[in-house]
DNA sequence: CGCCGATCATACGTAGAAAGTATCGCGGTG
DNA sequence: CACCGCGATACTTTCTACGTATGATCGGCG
């Protein structure tokens, strides 16, 4: 009959210390002084020694009592912090939240999103990696993130199990170094780009804007077919600037600002494949939930489904007993 | 209603997040499946939070149960470590021990007595501080103290108080410089030293000693009223070897080993107060019982009072409930 | 598509434990 | 020596955790 000591047990030996007397400490515990006594006296028998000392100047805890009464306290303190912990989990104010995205993200909708949601949940351990679109939808089934921020549709095994949600629109500027004849223009031509050596994000990295660009170099892909492929934004921009080539890439790109290289428009504006915000359909972690509320307040830009999608996930963490206050 | 939560709430939460299963936890706490359940809802009903999923597929904690389940491991763990904590006090196997003495009892019962001490116990935490045999007994009547060695019996407001035995005599000896014509001798006697300056320790230091000497050269003071006085033997051999005198202490001084000075007897051998170790005589402390055991063991030159004593002393810590075992 | 098995929740009676009331025993005190 | 404060004991009452039986729900399978 191992480990009947209770919560009770230690909350009752704490007020006998305190108080040093049976009548006061049962009379601040709100019971009377007999049971506190048969409680005390059934701690003792669970742990085998005496606990206190009973004189007729006050009740006193012996060594083993003094003992018992530092673990007690500690242990208290650990069940109070459980429900305490369990409440601001359940809040999604601790916890953590594993993102993967793409370098670009880190550009426009990551640093508003992801500041105001350190801002409201200071506590949340964030674990952010950079990583193509497609290995962070494999990461996100295979439970190794919680969040992904990608270009395009998760495609493979496991995807359909994935809430995909728009969170950011752009489209394709070039960026050239300022030596080179595009620089000081506002835009040039898809046919003035079939002409130049070119600079983009690796096919297998991001299959959804190389397929994208494709289908609008349908005419000649020579061009596609040599281009300099790089996994980062900021790789296109440094080669660009080398004047290895014409960069290609996102609008939001604009806002890395160095003097070495020219960004311009494409014309006819061609919108690239939405930012697209994914998590699993079945994740009912409440820091998901708090971080999609700041995704809803911060990219209302592209379309109501994220409001829509969002408000379907509301928390169904209702508890049946009685609501508190 | 606050703090209703008790630690069955927590093992039984725990085994639930063990085996994933109602029933197969249930089974393993030795109960059946409802009160589980109903033990379960209550503790959610308690935190407030939903702590456990119920899927097809098993149960699993939420987020919130998660958090939950840390701190409830942690304080299921200390509550455990109360009772062993509170058995280890209770056996004197851990604690405090505070002990006050003179320095001349470092140089032969001490260094046995503390070196058995620790290997015997050795979490518990030794404060020891080097005192005159006075301040040591009003260091224990006022609290400061749990044990004392020193010479002579207390005396002073409280002394009643303590149990006080000896632990060890010795006989004056007399410590000169190699220099001095007294080196080579193997005994001087009283009347050679009343014709020298000596060295002693300081008579409000050590009354008892002081005393004791005084009576002995009852015939003329004049050498004791000048001499030199320390407050510890190391320093009156020192001064010794220094040639500032002709040195008196006890015979365990031969301890010292130091090649610039020569320890002779003086004749008649003079016993000198015996060393003492005293106590509270309400003291139950079990770190204190432990100590005075391996006293005991160590000790047992001087009476039969120790033994008697200490037996006397044998903790009346019985538990009234049953006996483990 | 409907039946079956598994699993957890609910219902209800019971037993044990904790709380309440009354009283006793023990020390210290006037 | 009688009194009083305090904790322990005796006994009753109340509450609650447990057990048995049963219901509700969800997948799996024929």
């Amino acid at each position: 009959m191992i480990g009947g000591v209770e919560a009770r047990h230690l909350r009752y030996a704490i007020a006998l210390a305190e108080h040093q007397h049976f009548g006061r400490a049962a009379a601040s515990l709100g019971i009377a002084q007999p049971p506190l006594s048969a409680q005390i006296a059934a701690v003792e028998r669970e742990v085998g020694q005496r606990l206190f000392d009973r004189t007729p100047r006050g009740v006193f805890p012996t060594a083993a009592g003094t003992a018992f009464l530092n673990r007690a306290r500690r242990a208290l303190d650990e069940i109070s912090a459980a429900s305490v912990e369990a409440g601001r989990a359940a809040r999604g104010e601790t916890g953590l939240l594993r993102m993967g995205f793409i370098g670009s993200a880190l550009l426009d909708p990551l640093p508003g999103v992801l500041g105001r949601f350190r801002g409201s949940r200071p506590d949340v351990r964030l674990d952010l990696r950079e990583m193509s679109s497609p290995e962070a939808a494999a990461a996100l089934v295979a439970g190794d993130l919680d969040v992904a921020v990608g270009r395009g549709n998760p495609r493979g095994a496991g995807a359909e199990r994935l809430v995909t949600v728009p969170i950011g629109a752009d489209h394709l500027i070039a960026v050239v170094a300022t030596s080179h004849p595009f620089a000081g223009r506002a835009e040039i031509t898809f046919e003035q780009l079939a002409a130049e050596r070119l600079i983009m994000s690796a096919p297998d990295q991001e299959p959804a804007v190389a397929a994208h660009l494709r289908s609008v170099f349908a005419a000649d892909t020579t061009a596609l077919e040599a281009a300099t492929t790089s996994r980062d934004v900021h790789t296109i921009i440094g080669l660009a600037a080398c004047d290895v080539g014409v960069g290609l890439g996102p609008a939001r790109m604009r806002l890395i600002t160095r003097g070495d290289v020219w960004f311009c428009d494409v014309t006819p504006h061609f919108r690239l494949p939405d930012l697209q915000l994914s998590f699993r359909a079945d994740d009912t972690s409440p820091v998901l939930a708090a971080f999609l509320d700041v995704v809803r307040a911060n990219c209302r830009d592209v379309g109501s489904r994220l409001d829509e999608v969002l408000a379907l996930h509301a928390r169904r963490s209702a508890v049946p007993g009685t609501t508190p206050g």
